[in-house]
DNA sequence: GTGGTCTAGACCACT
DNA sequence: GTGGTCTAGACCACT
């Protein structure tokens, strides 16, 4: 697993966001363990302070929750994953239908387009 | 008007993006003349060589054309223009899919999500 | 000012505390500006980021805000300050309370005790 | 029973204040036997010079007395254990006094919401 | 000058 | 081994 970093925006909130990630794709359980500080910082080549500091904020936000001496752990609670879900959901769409709004679609072209390339793989941009 | 350029892109890249955007949202229109070099460079805040290479690079692309002595103008080609939208409607689009697959969401569901987003102003998320 | 950092609780906590004390208190005014990061670590002899880390803590709590470039100030939310208040007397009486239930005294006995310590600035012990 | 003991003060001292604690409150009585050196050694997981060393300050200021023999008794100098109980209760309330002056509470204040506090359950900070 | 992020490396409590 | 805190010192964007 080889991660780059963007450079615009801080390296512990882009590993946040990795691991909400897995969460929410189902690659992370509630439960499950996370690396160690230590084992993540050296995955990703980065110093375990940043690793340190992403774990406190997921903390912080409940995604996990950490028992001391044994580790990090993703959260239990199905409906903080479910929001956390939704949550990511809603930034992915608000940034496409801004984007579609910029470009100079209406709401019945994106979603015309939408189901076209949802059901026939083929956005149909005819007539616009 | 204040432009924040990425630094993982080169500018002169970035500038015709801004321009494509304005003739794809419809704010500049086919015919319609482009700031000069120097005008833009200054508006921009960047150096002259940086716009001079951007347009350049339109005019090789066809989005603009020069008129020795008059400027830089917008193509009067409209198929241009709406392959342009296209292509850049596209990518949003594309964007977008991939997002929501990644947090596992099929096909139906993101079309049921745009559906209720763009109708009722609310994704309706219920059983996700 | 010299401060002693009690070796229970993290340095940063306390530094929050301090801060959040001066508020309460009226020595800190909604809009004040607290010392930089660099001149309030040199007054306490600690390292910058320990400060920082407090005042960061701070501005999650919406107890400060900060200004890019400018400095990091008090809330100007009256709300907040009162809140904060009632918070840090609470606890100071929780502890009270059950420092003198654990002590055997009813809650009718430490009224009295109160009373007569803040009338005649004698507890009046008697009878117990 | 598991005890933390704080690093700042010799853990003799806080072996003394436990006991105390329990004659304040009722759990030992006058004439109750403590457990020997050894079994609160053993239960405390400490070294037994420092129970030892706990047991004779106590025995100095006349809280307990020892038979040869038979082992450490509570005194059953009632007024000593009163004057016990007085002298750890003054802590706590200057404590508690001395809090609330900081948050700026003064003492009518500090009364009324003492008072609302063992009533009604609810410190009534309404207006502070 | 201001806060924000990061690396490097240390020491701590707890399991 | 695990997370938590701290120091020392660097570089960044923004005012």
């Amino acid at each position: 697993m080889i991660i780059e970093f963007d450079e615009k925006q801080p390296i512990y909130l882009q590993i946040m966001d990795l691991i909400k990630r897995d969460i929410v794709s189902g690659k992370l359980k509630g439960g499950d363990k996370l690396p160690s500080v230590r084992e993540m910082a050296e995955k990703l080549k980065v110093n375990p302070n940043t690793v340190q500091r992403a774990y406190q904020e997921l903390e912080r936000e409940k995604v996990t929750f950490t028992q001391r001496g044994m580790g990090t752990f993703i959260t239990k609670d199905e409906g903080m994953i479910s929001a956390l879900k939704k949550k990511m959901a809603k930034d992915v769409l608000d940034a496409f239908i801004n984007g579609m709004r910029e470009l100079g679609f209406s709401g019945d072209e994106i979603l015309h387009i939408v189901k076209n390339y949802v059901e026939k793989g083929d956005p149909d941009w005819i007539s616009y």
